[in-house]
DNA sequence: TGAATACTTGAGCAATTATTCATGTATTTA
DNA sequence: TAAATACATGAATAATTGCTCAAGTATTCA
C-alpha cells in the first residue's frame, strides 16, 4: 500500500540517520556499551568536533541520548530498533 | 563492536537506498507487486524519469530488479531484506 | 582564580543528491 | 514505414550533508 508523503519523509529521516559511515560507526561501539565523545573520537580516529556533529542529529532523532558526568557526556543507544534494523542491515550485507 | 571502514560504507549504502521519501513509496508500492514504471509514477503522482532514475539506483543494488515485456518494465522487489526492514523501521515510526 | 579538559556550536566549503528538461532507444500499432 | 508509446539517460541546478576550523560553555583541578 502506498505511503503516505509525510510517514515516507519520517521513515526516510530513520534510514536517514543510518545512511552514514560514521554514524553507523557510532552505533556499532554503542551496541555493547554507554560511552563518551572523546572516547568514541579515538575509536574511529576522528575529530570529537564530527563525532559531536553526529551525535547531535542522532541524539535529535531520538536514536540516542546522553548523560553528563563531570566534563563528560556518555551517549548510549536509546532505542531497540536501532539495534534491531542495524543488525538486520549488517546480516544482509555480510552474508545474503 | 567497531565495524569496519569498507563494511560501514557497504552497509550506509543499503540504508541509504532507503532514505529517501520517493524510494520508500516505490517499494511501498512494490511490496504488494511487480508494477510497471509509468503506473508506480501515477500512483506518485511524478514523472516517469524521476522514477526512472530511482528505480535505477535501487537495481544498481540490487533492491529491485526489472523485467521488459513489450515496451513496458516491470519492476519488483528482489530482496527479502529490503521488505523486512522497511516493516522494522515502519513499524518504529508508526508505533513504538 | 587561572589553566586545562571535554564537549558543543556556527560558519564555511566541497561533495553528494533528487529532480527537471531535453533527447535518445526500443517496441507496438496504424 | 511513420507515429505513438514506454522507458532510459545525460546535463544542469538547487538543496542537503559531513567535515574542518575557530570560538564558546561547563567542569575540574592546581
Amino acid at each position: 500500500m502506498l505511503l503516505k508523503e509525510q510517514t515516507s519523509t519520517h521513515l526516510a529521516d530513520l534510514f536517514s540517520a543510518l545512511s552514514d559511515p560514521t554514524r553507523l560507526r557510532i552505533i556499532s561501539v554503542l551496541l555493547d556499551s554507554e560511552l563518551n565523545v572523546g572516547y568514541i573520537a579515538s575509536q574511529l580516529t576522528m575529530s570529537e568536533s564530527a563525532v559531536s556533529h553526529q551525535l547531535r542529529g542522532l541524539r535529535q532523532l531520538r536514536l540516542v541520548r546522553s548523560r553528563k558526568n563531570g566534563r563528560r557526556v556518555y551517549y548510549a543507544l536509546d532505542d531497540d530498533h536501532v539495534a534491531k534494523l542495524y543488525r538486520l542491515g549488517l546480516d544482509h550485507v555480510e552474508h545474503g
